[in-house]
DNA sequence: GTCTAGTAAATGTCTGACATTTAGACAAGG
DNA sequence: CCTTGTCTAAATGTCAGACATTTACTAGAC
């Protein structure tokens, strides 16, 4: 694979980096390949040789790529992602052709975890906690309506759920709830976006709600994984 | 807080990282304190500005720190800390003092994630999954009996608890493996290492080995949470 | 054939200079 | 008095070039 594909940019080695952890994320490079060397891509896009290195420290700390001195740089296979990095989030966000192999590895991961972190919050959450939940789920429900505001309705999403894995009030769960955006962000290119399905959503979004306000851990397992289920159907994992 | 009374490095960018992590991770700072400044860095070290940089870099990526041009180098409060980096986790392993805060907080996660993912191991794992976690096994039942090889033995307990998460086939849980092995560390610097604590320890293993491998997710859940038991009392989480 | 020396090519490092951003001091003008 | 603008110092960010180190490959010597 080469880097003619790839757009140019413009702005620092930040944008570089998203760049080239975008084109590897979506496939362009096969794991074991060989990625092209600094002076090439310093030339291609016509950026000097720090940048470029500060690019690929980003993607080599991400766990996407391997270095050696002598030898160059070559792809990394999935498993040896760093799929809990904040960055990594940040290049999947918005990435519309994600490897359906990490959209299920999340859902899967979310559909085990999720339960457990809301039955948590259901027992830890203050009343912060509480606050933020119910300030994202009227967000969510102010916006389900109308068909436009459909990437405002997703951030309320994200919202929603990063401030369940907060109201855990364990700083583990707290960092994973970066993931949450890819996965939900997800859902914008991959579901119908009709009124009842959004309206289905919210009501079981409801459920969670009510459950850990009431502080009922099992409800808002058995509610959290109902989401879950709901999110499954969305994003055509199961139909 | 000064450089002071910090150790001599030996070594490249990397092992100036480190001590500054540890550092970091030991509380010398406070979050909101000013760092010092890379030349600072470098002259009591007696490295180039270059090593100083690339070892900040890697802080700056793990959430340690906060970098701003003009302003200078803050420290981050520890909810930024980005924990499931495993750099993060490399430095971490090994710190004899590790903040309470993060044992307890790491503890909490491991006991309401572990019994889940032992549970998806059940379901989903293959012949390898479990030659490695019987290859695991046998090791801690080699070095249970000496005193002198309680670093081996937390070795492969390390690899019987990365061997579960393994086991589940998600590619984020793997990811969390990670964290085991500071978890598992802090154990050494606490425990007693009484004969009798390491052969209850060690039955309660087994029991998640069986399990596993008789396919029983809700029997694996269960032996999960009693090692976990076992780890808060030798953690002197509980008493 | 096998070992060895040599060479090319890639990433890693150092150095000095310069650019950019920030915070603060200070004075002019309303 | 307060605001505004400007200047200065200090910190991080960037650049360019030379050099160091590591690696893989090749060509000979024996």
């Amino acid at each position: 694979m080469t880097l003619d594909a790839l757009p140019p940019h413009r702005g620092g080695a930040e944008q570089l980096a998203r760049l080239l952890a975008q084109a590897l994320l979506a496939g362009h490079w096969q794991p074991g390949d060989v990625f092209p060397r600094e002076l090439d891509i310093g030339a291609h896009f016509d950026v000097s040789r720090n940048q470029v290195r500060n690019a690929l420290t980003s993607l080599t700390a991400a766990g996407l790529l391997e270095r050696t001195a002598g030898r160059g740089t070559m792809v990394r296979e999935i498993g040896d992602w760093h799929l809990l990095d904040p960055l990594m989030s940040e290049w999947m966000t918005g990435l519309v052709n994600l490897d359906p192999q990490l959209v299920r590895a999340i859902y899967a991961f979310r559909y085990s975890a999720e339960p457990v972190v809301a039955g948590l919050a259901a027992q830890e959450a203050q009343a912060e906690d509480i606050e933020r939940l119910e300030s994202a789920f009227t967000g969510m429900e102010k916006t389900a309506s109308s068909v436009e505001a459909r990437a405002e309705h997703a951030e309320y999403d994200v919202a929603f759920h990063d401030a369940t894995y907060r109201a855990s009030h364990n700083l583990v769960w707290r960092q994973m709830g970066h993931l949450l955006r890819p996965s939900i962000m997800a859902l914008i290119h991959r579901s119908q976006d009709r009124t009842d399905t959004l309206d289905d959503s919210l009501t079981r979004h409801r459920h969670v709600l009510d459950a850990i306000r009431s502080r009922n851990a099992n409800a808002a397992e058995t509610a959290a994984r109902e989401v879950l289920r709901r999110t499954a159907i969305d994003l055509g994992i199961v139909s």
